[in-house]
DNA sequence: GGTCTTGAAATGAACGTTCATTCTGCAAAA
DNA sequence: TTTTGCAGAATGAACGTTCATTTCAAGACC
């Protein structure tokens, strides 16, 4: 039988103190199961999260129906978030360096503005076909209240090559005499637009699709 | 000393079943200061919902702030709409209309489809200067799970004479020979961005950068 | 005077979070 | 080889709070 007992107001949750971002670690080194069952753990929280938060929002997802997702208990899930702003903090980081990766992984630095364009297009595009919910998840949870320094410092720095990008190219008189940043902002929505149209069946993301939409874009910042 | 009452788990709410989207009404026709008055305190309670809804989201938004909004009692909410739910439909549906309207008000049908697109993109980048909070509920609520049907049926409608025009100015070789939706979602994704763009301040909405863009959008789709 | 409107208070459900307890697996002891 | 001890991981009921919603006494209005 249960007896409640009365309860410390704060107990400083004894001497382990979580750190931020990281799994738990077991204290001894060599072993290796315990370690990968606990990143095992973390991820399916993660993947829970993606699929719940990319559908629902944050404040639409209940952290026990989050908990019965990534089938842990929802006690379980406090040993690895300090609550549900750590979660949604660190899936943005996460999902924000994957897309970040995606685009750069194979880029072809010493290729024609034109190519590198073609290349950026088609991996965005065969990004969102792939990761639907974490495009999804990205475009929702963007620039929230609830995003902290670190994540919005990913932004930022994922961000930044497009910039670079744009500028090079302008400067080259390649594309239009405007700021990096419109041309960015274009290019980006369209890329957003289209991806939304094909979630809601407006249009089917057909290789055809893409490739009209890559001219149309192109022919929008060509100078 | 109150005394808990079993309650009908779904009360008709007495006799006066209450329209869906309709301020409740005086039964006199003549009257009119109640009437207003009735009509002003569900302004103010739409109002305060465009406010938070837009920046904290539908699930984000506690009823009792909503009130405290709008300088009205909490219980006061449910003698003007059926629950939470139905708040956020009729705004959606009335800002739809408002943005449709805005962007029809003065199309200009017999000009050529170049001055027709720069009436749009005017009058879009004007709504939006002009009602940032409108738009940002828009997108922020736009094909999410608590909209009924009949805002989805709004959301067609106000979608489809941009539809028309794509396909008008397709079969005149004007446009690029490419479906009305895939160009339809490339320029309002644009526009969406370059809104957007503005308002994380990575650029200034000017004159002069709404005409850049909208050189840039015209360039994307023109055949 | 009778009807309608109001909003403070009340309500139960659901929320995020906590923590006493149980489970688990390995290492030392027997 | 089997048993025992124990620390870390996992659990889920319970907690205090806040949620959306309802109630109802008192005031406003014709």
């Amino acid at each position: 039988m249960f007896i409640p007992m009365p309860r410390p107001s704060h107990s400083p949750r004894s001497a382990s103190k979580l750190p931020p971002d990281a799994a738990p670690v077991s204290r001894r080194a060599s072993g290796v199961s315990a370690t990968e069952a606990a990143d095992e753990k973390r991820e399916a929280i993660l993947d829970a999260a993606l699929d719940l938060f990319s559908e629902r929002g944050f404040y639409g997802t209940a952290v026990p129906l989050l908990a019965e997702r990534a089938k842990v208990a929802a006690g379980t899930i406090y040993r690895y978030f300090e609550n549900k702003e750590a979660i949604v903090n660190a899936l943005y980081r996460r999902q924000k360096e994957f897309l970040g990766h995606a685009l750069l992984a194979e880029f072809p630095f010493d290729s024609p503005p034109r190519d590198q364009f073609h290349y950026f297009w088609t991996s965005a595009c065969d990004f969102a076909r792939k990761n639907p919910k974490a495009l999804a998840f990205l475009e929702l949870h963007h620039h929230q209240s609830y995003l902290d320094a670190l994540s919005r410092e990913v932004e930022t720095r994922v961000l930044a090559p497009a910039y670079a990008f744009f500028t090079m190219t302008a400067e080259k008189k390649v594309t239009k005499p405007y700021p990096a940043e419109l041309l960015g902002s274009i290019v980006w929505g369209s890329f957003v637009g289209l991806i939304r149209a094909s979630w809601e069946k407006r249009i089917e993301l057909t290789d055809e699709a893409i490739e009209q939409a890559e001219n149309c874009v192109w022919e929008a910042i060509r100078r």
